[in-house]
DNA sequence: TCACTCATGGCACTCAGTGCACAACTGGCG
DNA sequence: CGCCAGTTGTGCACTGAGTGCCATGAGTGA
């Protein structure tokens, strides 16, 4: 309730809340694309010029709440210090944007069976996850910078997160938002941080020494691993 | 002249070609926004109704080849057997794609250019890239289905492999396409590999039997450590 | 020659999105 | 009170993507 106040400059005109109610109201009961913005205008009572002042197109208006929660998650990952480990801020990171969805549960799982079934929402969809992957890894390659493939590495554990993330958000969605969001996406999260949170070849890259630890699975092929101590070795 | 018959009812109508040339000359001499299709049709000197029957959108001739490319990439993961490892099946399969951009090196190059820097055609990259995503990830699903966490573990080990291969790929294009993308992949995937290599469980504690640890002095001889690990981890 | 198919193209239409100008309301300021 | 900004909502005309329908013309087989 109260997290729907203005914030920043940006005010809270009623308008914009009746386009977004009209525009779900009829999305669900004749579709997505049998709708017009003129049939939204005419149900919310206003002129149709207004749905673009407030709305840059028709998709942004099943997404109203993004570009809030976008700005939140990179606020709060400038806001980290240089002490806490990478990986578990962006999963914080990313436990901000379930939290958006587990605050109108109802609303989410609409968006979702609607999303789901038009391509060009769910088009838009992946545009809005992408923003928020970029400032994952673009925080990630800060860290990192001082590590030798350091930007592949922000690059691939930021899909990871936003991949296990999404795993988790949409099995949470599927069940129409029964259950407890966050504890799977805890699990989600933390298999990621089992995979990337470890001992792989970073430390040792780090901090050079005379012995080079190799740890490896039975059953990896050996190719793979060679490969893995080529780089270690420093590559020649 | 040659064989150019209808395979799988992908046909190749010199038309397509006259009309994705005449796009790019348009596209990189005023811009993506700057250019209708009507433009891209009276150059070619076609009817405008043509541009829309070989391509469902003005985006689409951008990527004239990425759904031959999905397709080949299906019919790949459908082909493999059940005794290659999972991981390295997909970290191939990426190879597909990878190919596909190196067979048109200056295509390519001025492709990433173009969608760089128009939004449009960056979001319409994104559902292509997803499409890849989802080939991987349901045959990931499919190996997995015996796992826990099955459909999570293929899905975040789909990510990674779209994220590295695309951070090589883009590495690559932001270089003219100058020098081996293969290798610049190659590098990437193994990173993925050494994260989720073939392992049912990732906590290591579960299983240390499973471990096989190496410890070798730096400047020791690549080939004297290569032959401690094929011994140890019993003829790979 | 006729019938049939198929690729093409012309035409009109819907609808998203934009630029521009105008009206209504607001809050000073003389 | 009249005058003058600034903001917000609206109406209108326009561009351009994408679609449905139908005409045309070339090729093919009988």
């Amino acid at each position: 309730m109260s997290s729907e106040k203005d914030e920043a400059g940006t005010g809270k005109p009623p308008m914009r809340d009746a386009l977004v109610a009209a525009a779900f109201h009829l999305f669900l009961e004749r579709g997505y694309e049998q709708t017009t913005v003129d049939d939204i205008v005419a149900l919310a009572g206003v002129g149709r010029r207004s749905f673009f002042r407030y709305f840059p197109s028709k998709e942004d208006v099943v997404f109203p709440d993004h570009e809030r929660c976008l700005a939140d998650m990179t606020a709060f990952l400038a806001d980290g210090s240089d002490d806490d480990e990478p990986v578990g801020r962006v999963c914080d990171a990313a436990r901000l944007v379930l939290r958006m969805y587990a605050e109108n549960p109802t609303f989410s799982v609409q968006r979702y069976r609607l999303t789901k079934q038009v391509p060009g929402l769910r088009a838009y969809e992946l545009s809005v996850v992408w923003r928020y992957e970029r400032a994952l890894a673009e925080y990630l390659r800060r860290r990192f910078a001082a590590r030798r493939d350091g930007t592949l590495q922000a690059d691939v554990i930021a899909a990871a997160v936003v991949a296990a993330h999404n795993n988790a958000l949409r099995c949470w969605l599927r069940s129409d938002g029964r259950g407890e969001a966050s504890t799977a996406v805890d699990h989600a999260l933390a298999y990621v941080q089992s995979a990337f949170g470890g001992v792989p070849v970073p430390p040792v890259a780090e901090q050079p020494e005379d012995v080079v630890v190799v740890v490896a699975r039975r059953g990896a092929p050996l190719w793979r691993v060679v490969q893995e101590i080529e780089a270690t070795l420093g590559r020649g």
